[in-house]
DNA sequence: TGATAGAACCTTTAGACAGCATGTC
DNA sequence: CTAAAGGTTCTATCA
């Protein structure tokens, strides 16, 4: 199909496309076509990754929300729809599209921007970010991440009742047990709230896409056309099979690995390959390896720019993790995983996007993440480490799929391969049955699960959509959950189950009939907990700390109101104490809401060993030692809630990564949650008059910025980290009061002589003249830290956070 | 005696959404 | 109860 042909898009779209160099649909977008998307039919379309799914969203979005010149055809092909007001002129309506990561939202964002030249506006809403610019309800087209759709249903964001489509990105996803069932009550939501919305929902190849379709009145496109070939393949001994039967030579050398033989391989004909593994150690491991053999293939000008890359890299955090990536990039491989940095994350995938680097070892984050084709994709690992299970667990046909979907740049290479690495004859079989012939496993809705329930169904009652157990089965009706299965039975048992622990929480109450949301209901599900986690910290800020397990009470429900009084007080204050720190770190640490770390050999005796000595600055019931599971996720919490102290006591990046054996991108995800959980709890505490809210407020503070209390205030003038922070301090610049009137001298000194920060600095905390022309350091400053109580006497001295080492 | 390759043993294990308020010349 | 890779330490072998 033509561009020009498009039925009911806007005039100038055609246009558009062709300047872009797009003159004819893909099939599957020809199919979405005729099927009705630019029509406001709903549409399942399960097609594979990079075969032109956004156009589909971008003619369904745009059709919707625009009053098109072929206005009129879309009234007589549609009789249905109500006549546009006037012509020419929008229709009004908002289009909604929803992404799994927030990585994924600015992705987009900025591939919707290209619209705003034709006076569409884009905006974006996630939890860590918001578009600024005006208010989300002006714009035409907004991406959010599904649970942030969620909270916005739940706060009642007014605009959500003028949705004239909605396109959900991923939609496979309502597989996924954990997140999943936001998605699929989320669409339930808006669906129900806007009648006549548009919903358009792109899968990958999936088994069952005819279930989603029939979920949401859809019709349905279902294809495996690619722009660019996908061989799959599996390698064995000397030689590469491929699905289409051919065999060729790919030798490997004495000493070398499989995975090493494929990259040189690659690399012989010019291109790149990214290489998945099952473990972060493993990633790094395979880079360090393949760093020698890509490090051959590399120009003297790749050799440059990519020392330059890595530069940037060591910039980002002094980290052990931060060198080993540098070292690798510089050899022109690196690895990619949720433990890294987001900086590195970023640097690594530009530079991939740019064939700067020849081979990426990766988690399964690259596969889910942002786009970042490769000539090859080597599946190494098809086995992972599932606790649950007790053991390997081979991958899903659907996310060994998504990995090898990566393979083939559109526009770059000829085509694209995806081979996973055998050991044996029999294990070549068994992967060409497991995974090249295989179709992906049909996606089952995990809705009818407590956890998943236990939200969901609050938020249900508190925002409005049912008022009663049956009106609340009703909504369920909607759900894929329903679609699927036919015995109603084993929903309805959870639904009980779900709302006597609501009620029993007193997040829900019940008259008659009648259900409805308690103050404190409304207020958790509005602060996006899980009503678990609300509860955990409600009875750990009631029952104030040092309540050491005072026996077996039976019961599962919190006892509350323990008294404190007969325990050693180590904690600071008499009466009233506040509680501390830590006890509030490790208060939210244990929520479900808070992923939780892993406890290593040893871990277990020195966290055990802290408990013990810290007792008294615990809130609420410490397990006691036989209840084998409870304690030890208790001292797992210990373990997370000891890492957020240091790193608000100052404590060094690397240290915590070595202590905690953790990277430091897992360092910015604990302290983001915490945050967020602080937050969370300081609104329960007032909520429920509780006095703790200031204590509550200052450890978030602490961590947010990652510095002690006396940090506080300056940490919070922009640009001063906490490093900065510190050196100002020890200056004798104690409060941004200080920084305002302060000897420029002294300030310069204290940021070792960096004049241009100094001037930002000074001028973020408004000082009158912030110009550093012609002032010298003061010489008076020492950089001796003067460390007046406890621990954290780590070294201090060695690189600034905002600047590179050079330029001192 | 010292260097080195390889066996035997030990350790560890993917990912990542969310509140609220408010600044700033 | 289930695995496997990488890292570490110990041991055998050779110069």
């Amino acid at each position: 199909m033509d561009v020009a042909d498009l039925p009911g898009v806007p005039s100038w779209l055609p246009e558009h496309l062709q300047s872009a160099g797009i003159e004819a649909l893909y099939p599957p977008q020809a199919e979405a076509v005729e099927a009705g998307v630019t029509r406001g039919e709903n549409l399942v379309a399960s097609i594979p990754t990079a075969s032109g799914k956004t156009l589909i969203a971008q003619l369904a979005m745009l059709s919707a929300i625009t009053d098109a010149a072929g206005a009129s055809e879309r009234e007589r092909s549609d009789p249905e729809t109500p006549p546009a007001d006037g012509d020419g002129t929008a229709l009004g309506g908002t289009a909604l599209y929803i992404v799994p990561l927030r990585a994924l939202a600015s992705e987009k964002q900025a591939e919707f921007e290209e619209f705003e030249q034709y006076g569409l506006d884009v905006g974006v809403s996630t939890g860590n970010y918001e578009s600024d610019g005006g208010w989300l309800a002006d714009k035409d087209i907004v991406v959010a991440t599904s649970e942030k759709v969620d909270s916005l249903v739940r706060n009642d964001a007014p605009w959500l009742d003028d949705l004239a489509c909605v396109v959900s990105d991923e939609v496979h996803l309502v597989d996924d047990a954990e997140r999943g069932p936001t998605l699929e009550v989320t669409l339930a939501k808006l669906r129900r709230i806007n009648p006549d919305m548009q919903t358009v929902a792109l899968s990958a190849t999936i088994g069952n896409a005819d279930v989603l379709a029939e979920w949401l009145d859809a019709e349905l496109v279902d294809s495996d056309w690619r722009p660019i070939s996908l061989k799959k393949g599996v390698h064995f001994g000397q030689a590469l099979h491929l699905e289409d039967g051919s065999q060729s030579e790919l030798p490997v050398r004495n000493s070398e690995k499989q995975t090493a033989a494929i990259v040189r391989d690659t690399l012989d004909d010019d291109g790149s390959t990214l290489v998945f593994v099952n473990s972060r150690r493993n990633a790094e491991a395979a880079a360090g390896r393949l760093a020698s053999v890509t490090r051959e293939a590399l120009t003297p000008a790749e050799r440059e720019q990519l020392a330059d890359v890595a530069a940037e890299i060591r910039d980002v955090s002094d980290t052990e993790t931060s060198d080993d990536l540098a070292d690798a990039v510089a050899d022109g491989a690196a690895f990619h995983h949720a433990g890294i940095a987001s900086g590195h994350r970023e640097l690594v995938e530009d530079a991939f996007r740019d064939r700067l680097l020849k081979v990426v070892s990766a988690t399964p984050t690259l596969a889910a993440g942002v786009n970042t084709p490769s000539r090859r994709v080597v599946v190494r690992d098809w086995r992972r480490y599932d606790g649950t299970a007790g053991g390997m667990q081979p991958l899903s046909v659907l996310e060994v799929h998504q990995m090898m979907g990566r393979a083939g740049r559109p526009g770059l290479d000829p085509y694209g391969e995806a081979i996973i690495p055998a050991a044996s004859h029999d294990e070549l079989d068994e992967l060409f049955d497991r995974y090249v012939w295989a179709d992906p496993e049909p996606v089952q809705s995990k809705l009818a699960a407590e956890p998943a329930l236990r939200t969901h169904l609050l938020a249900t009652v508190a925002s409005g959509f049912a008022r009663s157990r049956d009106g609340l089965l009703e909504f369920l009706e909607r759900t894929l959950y329903a679609t699927q299965t036919d015995e109603s039975g084993r929903l309805a048992r959870v639904v009980d189950e779900v709302l006597g622990y609501l009620q029993r929480n007193d997040f829900l109450e019940r008259d008659g009939e009648e259900l409805s949301a308690t103050s404190l209901g409304h207020t958790v599900s509005r602060l996006y907990l899980d009503p678990m986690s609300a509860a955990e910290i409600i009875d750990g800020l009631r029952s104030g700390g040092g309540s050491a397990a005072n026996g077996d009470d039976a019961s599962e429900e919190p006892a509350g109101f323990t008294t404190a009084s007969d325990l050693a007080d180590e904690a600071g204050g008499d009466e009233a104490k506040d509680p501390t720190a830590m006890g509030l770190y490790h208060l939210v640490a244990r929520t479900p809401d808070m992923y939780e770390l892993y406890l290593r050999s040893g871990d277990e005796e020195e966290y055990s060993q802290i408990a013990f000595e810290r007792e008294a600055e615990f809130l609420g019931r410490m397990p006691s030692e036989f209840e084998d599971d409870r304690f030890e996720d208790w001292l797992a919490a210990l373990k997370t809630a000891r890492l957020l102290e240091d790193w608000a006591s100052e404590v060094d990046e690397d240290e915590i990564t070595d202590r905690y054996g953790v990277g430091p991108g897992d360092i910015r995800g604990k302290v983001e949650s915490a945050q967020w959980l602080l937050g969370a709890a300081e609104s329960l505490a007032s909520e429920l008059g509780l006095d703790a809210a200031p204590a509550i407020r200052r450890a978030r503070t602490r961590v947010e910025h990652g510095v002690r209390e006396e940090l506080v205030d300056l940490a919070g003038v922009r640009g001063v980290g906490r490093k900065r922070a510190r050196r100002l301090f020890d200056a004798g610049i104690e409060s941004r009061a200080d920084l305002r009137d302060a000897e420029k001298s002294v300030v310069l000194a204290a940021l070792r002589g960096r004049a241009k920060t100094a001037e930002n600095v000074l001028e973020n905390a408004g000082h009158r003249d912030p110009s550093m022309d012609g002032i010298e350091p003061s010489e008076e400053v020492s950089y001796e830290r003067s460390d007046s109580d406890g621990r954290a006497s780590d070294g201090e001295e060695a690189t600034d956070d905002q600047t590179s080492l050079g330029d001192f």
